[in-house]
DNA sequence: TTGAAAAACTGACAATTATCATTTTCAAAA
DNA sequence: TTTTGAAAATGATAATTGTCAGTTTTTCAA
């Protein structure tokens, strides 16, 4: 569904690549962008197509994985409002090699390959910006690969439920103290890298110990220190 | 060691960021630069120092790992000739998040901070060819990551074969017919993700099925078909 | 050449994790 | 509210991989 949003008012434009263009280009960007409304479960793009620019999230969450040899999707990150989603794949110019899809309603700004063009050649700090991202990325990839290599599931998943408590931050902290995380069993599986019956059987100890709590779909991180203990960082 | 190796008539110039720069540039920088000899087994830097500038490889090969929860390495990848060392951090502005070692002897060119910064100015396309380089590093990772996730280890030691065999492939093609591994089992498990018994026992394997063949320390790489069979890509 | 020291190898066993089959619970649509 | 399909949970079992202790082989330097 697409709709209007605009650039200049914009609630994330302080945490993103775009907040130092002058007004008169933000407005600029704001015709020239088109907001694109996707619904929890909708695939943004698929992995082997082409990207024809890159995206910015506004509001929502994304999860962004890989389909491996025997068919399980391994996610590799989320991606939250403020992110630049598509950057890899602009700059290597080659097909997406991952798949994109939002895990909650999502409000998407989609930037075409000239228009954005057109803003680094003006902008060349937002190079910088582009470098800094993928070396942070790289750099957590890297400790992803470590961690995945060398510690046991139980790790993981404490290290894992960490991460999410940031993922998941309640909007006002004033009202709700802790996070609530609404993946399901198979996408924290999908995301610690084991089976979903693994997780199942930790989630359910990390209950009994109450580092957490499950009603139904809903885990609710309650101890951060139980939890960093457990992953062992 | 430091020895003297000019840019103009380097032998991996072609290869590297700098193929672009003019005469003039390549004669400044072999002045301003300091080439150092690392014997085999020689650190070239360590996880949380900081970086002062960049590495050219120009002969030899280095591995860089990160140090695990229980001390383990965990190799991150190799640097070859014509690859440049110290770009993640050097960008970032931040400590060192892995070590280098060298695994052979090798000459390394090193760039201080300032030299590097003014080539970047001048030549606005390096940045291109770096993003581009840590977009495919960041490709790889995520690959690596899939793989570490959900392959049994035998699949993915012979991955990692197929990929050695390119790493160590011989100089001179016409003479070696085959790529000759001089890891050591430990290097190979901290490469693949598991314990080096492990490797061991499933390098006897393949060698039995005759997909390697293994005198004393060095393993020969010798059916590349049957081991992309089973590393089942 | 020889004598450590390090690396490679082997075997037994234990721990971790995956798989599969089945039941129970939940959440969204009729 | 009821229905129904999907997700979560559980149990039994098997496969994979790790650990530890000990032996053999290799490498490298004296």
């Amino acid at each position: 569904m697409v709709v209007r949003q605009n650039c200049e008012n914009c609630n994330v434009l302080t945490k993103s690549f775009f907040s130092k263009l002058a007004k008169i280009d933000l407005l600029d960007l704001s015709e020239k962008k088109n907001c694109i409304l996707y619904k929890k479960g909708q695939t943004i793009f698929t992995a082997g197509t082409r990207p024809n620019g890159i995206f910015c999230l506004n509001k929502g969450k994304i999860k962004i994985y890989k389909t491996g040899a025997y068919g399980k999707e391994q996610i590799i990150r989320f991606v939250l409002p403020g992110d630049i989603l598509g950057l890899r794949s602009f700059f290597c110019d080659r097909n997406y090699t991952s798949t994109a899809v939002a895990i909650e309603d999502s409000l998407l700004c989609f930037i075409n390959r000239q228009d954005f063009q057109f803003l680094l050649n003006k902008y060349p700090q937002i190079t910088n910006s582009v470098i800094a991202s993928l070396s942070n990325l790289l750099d957590e990839a890297n400790i992803k690969i470590t961690s995945l290599a060398q510690r046991p599931v139980r790790e993981r998943l404490a290290e894992t439920l960490l991460t999410l408590n940031k993922i998941f931050k309640p909007d006002s902290p004033s009202t709700a103290k802790h996070s609530v995380v609404t993946l399901s069993r198979k996408d924290i599986a999908n995301l610690v890298g084991t089976a979903t019956e693994t997780i199942i059987r930790l989630l359910s100890e990390f209950k009994s110990d109450n580092l957490i709590s499950i009603k139904g779909r809903k885990i609710t991180i309650l101890d951060l220190k139980g939890l960093n203990r457990i992953a062992n960082l």
